[in-house]
Order: structure tokens, then sequence, then C-alpha cells
DNA sequence: CCAATATATCTCAGCGCTAAGGAATCTCCG
DNA sequence: CGGAGATTCCTTAGCGCTGAGATATATTGG
């Protein structure tokens, strides 16, 4: 049995000795978490370095390629996928237009939206980017066998439900 | 049996449907980890508001603090526990500095170095913040009972060694 | 039908971080 | 000893995001 000890093992440790009133046991959840989202973060983002995109235009791209024909969506819809503020996402609209990945055209049938669009250049990038960032997203989780690989999502499904990630 | 649909789910389902040739399961795990760490930040940035403090710099007095008497280390060490750059190191405590929460002094044996030191409003607030901030953590772990916890823990432990998070 | 409110998008200043590089100092080895 | 390379910290330009707010358009209640 080879206990390893991490980083947080550490931590944990010296709030012990500093801290003994407190039970920072959340910590060994929460800052595994919070360590293992950057290292994941420093791996993606590698790949995406090879086809030349960061995990904000990557995010747009795919996004709209999974929505399927036309492959097209409006700035809001993008913005609740992605978790960030309008702002953030006319901006990335911007990168992405200006490399000509996506277009930008008025709504049809709402004057104050816009309908963004993958351009074929885009359909192609990413149809050729998912795949190596799919093998990269495997080889992390190359060491969780399967059954322990569906607990853990049950549990992150869980952690979700309780921070109120509902889809609707 | 209440099969909750999130967010992730409908990406996966989609991608199913749109590129049925691709295995996009790795995306069950890593997608919600990734949606898990975004919303636990929202979650932890209000708690740190609270004190006047973000993640940054709650980071650094914690890291100073439970290091034990004399609450004091190098801008290095600081660096290593935060996986953050030195010019991010540099800055935080700019910051920290200008708000008289730790001191900065030469070290005695390196000339090169620096000691960082918590000072007593530094000590006060953070030993005032970690309370509150270990209650939101606990309250995000709320609905993972004891055994699942342990479950969840093991994966990340595992997680994170693949990607070569050594403490040494 | 109009006024009030809500919604969709964009703009921009400010923030914290990275990447690159500079200056001072230390360490090691010939 | 002395020079080469490593280490430590800092500076700065540039990047993407947020938060606040502006504009235009849509919707709703009286």
């Amino acid at each position: 049995m080879a206990e390893r000890v991490d980083h947080v093992d550490r931590i944990v440790q010296q709030w012990g000795a500093e801290r003994p009133d407190l039970d920072v046991s959340p910590m060994e959840v929460i800052g595994r978490l919070k360590r293992l989202s950057r290292l994941v973060d420093a791996e993606l983002k590698e790949t995406f370095a090879r086809h030349d995109l960061d995990f904000a235009s990557f995010d747009v791209l795919a996004t709209l390629r999974r929505s399927g024909p036309p492959y097209r969506l409006t700035p809001t819809m993008l913005m609740q996928c992605a978790m960030v503020t309008s702002g953030a996402i006319s901006q990335r609209l911007d990168r992405l237009e200006a490399r000509g990945l996506v277009t930008r055209t008025p709504s049809g049938s709402d004057r104050r939206s816009r309908e963004v669009e993958l351009t074929e250049e885009g359909y192609a990038l990413i149809d050729r980017a998912l795949p190596d960032h799919l093998a990269t997203e495997r080889r992390i989780l190359g060491d969780l066998d399967e059954p322990r690989t569906a607990a853990f999502v049950a549990a992150l499904r869980t952690l979700l439900g309780t921070l109120g990630d509902d889809p609707e």
C-alpha cells in the first residue's frame, strides 16, 4: 500500500497543527478539485495550441458545431453555454470573426439579436481539433477504471446539482 | 429514480448526433469537472468578498498562516504553493503589502531573496475569514455522504497523480 | 396604443495573470 | 579563484474576463 502523500495532505496536516479547533476536511475535496482543474486546464491548453486555438475559441466553435446544422446560435445562447458574461462573448466573437471562423448576421426575427454561424473554415478547424482534444482527455483519465469513473461522475452530478447547475 | 439530465448530458447527446464516430465519454468527466470548478469558484468568491478578499489574497494569507510561526515564507515558496508565475506572486504581494497584511524584508541568508511575513492584521484577517470559508465549502459538499466523499477524494488523488502533482 | 420594463448585444475601463526578459546574487566546477 | 550557469525576484506588455453601463429593440400591462 503506497500511501502517496500529496499537496493537499500537507495542507490539511499544517492546518491541523495550527488550527486544531477547525475541521478542515472539506479542503480534502475542494482543494484537490481546484488543483486538478488547474492541471487539466494546462494540459488541454497544449492540445488547443497545436490547432491555433485557446479554450475560449474552442468552446465557441465546439458549441456551434455540436448544435447541428445550420451551425448557428445567438450570442445569448453561447453566453449561457460558456458560463461567461455577454462582454466576454462579444470579444470572443470579434476574434473568431476576424479569423474568418464564424460570421455574425442580423437575426431575421429579432432586430436586437444576431446569428452567429460557423464558416467552412471554422467547421473544418473544430472537426480537426476535436479528436485530438478527446485523446488528451482520455489520457488524463487513463488511470481511472470504469467503475471508479462512474462513481466519480455520479459525485460530480450531485455537486453540480447542489450548486444549481440546471439546464433550463 | 429521478434521472436528472444536466448540461453535460445534453452536450454528450448533441455530439452523439453530430459525430457518432467519436467516443465523447471523456467529456462526462472533464466537462463536469470544469463546470463544477467554475461554480465552486463563484461560490467561494462571495465568501471572500465578505472579508474584503479575493481568491489570490486569501491564498497567500492562508499559505503563510498555516506554515506556522513565524508565518514567514519566500516568494518562491508561495509561488509553488499557488501554482502561478513569479510575476503573479510579485503583484499579489504588492497588493497585500499596500494593505498592510504582509511585510517584505530582505532574507538574511540569500541576498536575492526576501522574507514575506504575515502582519498582525493579516493574521487576524485570515483567522476571521477561514471559518466562514470552511462553512461555505461544507455547504457545497453537503449533499455528498461520507462514503461517496471518500471515493470522490480517492479518484481526485488518482487524477492528480496522473498529472504529476507530486509535492517534492 | 403608449409607457414602463425587459431583453439582446456591445463598449470599455480595470483587474489579475502569463510570458518574456532584466538585474542581482549564488553555486559549482575546472 | 574565477567564470559559466542557475536561481531569485521583479517589471512590463499584452491577453481575456468582469462589471457597469449604453443603445436599440421587444414585450407587457393599463
